[in-house]
DNA sequence: GCTTGACTTAGAGTGCGCTCTAACTTTTAA
DNA sequence: TTAAAAGTTAGAGCGCACTCTAAGTCAAGC
């Protein structure tokens, strides 16, 4: 047991589910995992390294074709690390655009909350002033 | 001509293709546009900034069923501000949670870069000084 | 008049990233 | 010992957001 998860320990430990686990694992994203005697998988702490670092990749965007990809650098070319430096460098810029791209839109969005809110108080104000009105209307 | 845009020009003009324009018209994004006397659309200033908030809404992950709503608010509800902007609010939310999620998985692949450009100076120190010596054993 | 290209519709197809099913075996707890 | 839970595979299905097709109508230039 030790250094030896379940899938379904893996699934609790990562978050993915054991389906994506096996998806993961059947479109080369991950290489074949050790099985116990019965061909149940057995994931070592190393393989879930590997997991976490791929759900941050995927988290950021990444297409599963191009994690493919590095998957495949790190797995057949484990002398080159500029190339997985280069994948990760391209990766990290089209990061930080989407992150730019989220923050200019929101601008927008913040600008219509404003917008409403100064809406709702003019019309509150408005309100306000006409049941004045209508009170001194009715106490005179 | 004025203020009457063809949906082609439309498609220019905000990016989207001529079959997504049609796409968000056909599930209610967009309310019917209004027609020339043949039945083609004819585009108004108003449609147009209506379909930019749109593409600034998508662009910032909010899905269809969600953009439907507000959609259905601002054209059955034209005097429910607090709700549109409730729902604004609970979009900017998730918009700014979703980009500290991005800040703090680029954080680890930043790591991840750093980690290699070490390697690879390493192993550019290590392969100068093995040329050094070797070159002292051919000079010697 | 005729061709070329843009427009219309309803509905089918696509790509992505899972997600589930069926049929079966293995493990585990009672 | 046996029932339930968890594992296995190949392959089908799903939800999303488009994207395209077919069959036809309309408009502009030669």
């Amino acid at each position: 047991m030790a250094d030896e998860l379940t899938i379904q320990q893996v699934a609790e430990a990562t978050g993915l589910s054991v389906h994506t686990l096996r998806y993961y694992e059947r479109c080369d994203l991950i290489s074949p995992i050790h099985r116990s005697s019965s061909g149940h998988r057995r994931y070592s702490a190393s393989d879930i390294r590997w997991i976490e670092f791929l759900t941050k990749l995927r988290l950021t965007g990444m297409p599963i074709r191009q994690m493919q990809q590095y998957a495949l650098l790190v797995r057949c070319h484990p002398n080159g690390v500029p190339e997985r430096r280069q994948m990760l460098e391209a990766h990290r810029q089209s990061v930080i655009e989407q992150i730019h791209q989220l923050q200019a839109n929101l601008a927008i969005i913040d600008w219509k909350i404003q917008h409403y809110a100064q809406l709702e108080t003019q019309l509150a104000t408005q309100l306000a002033t006409q049941e004045k009105s209508h009170g001194r209307v009715k106490s005179s």
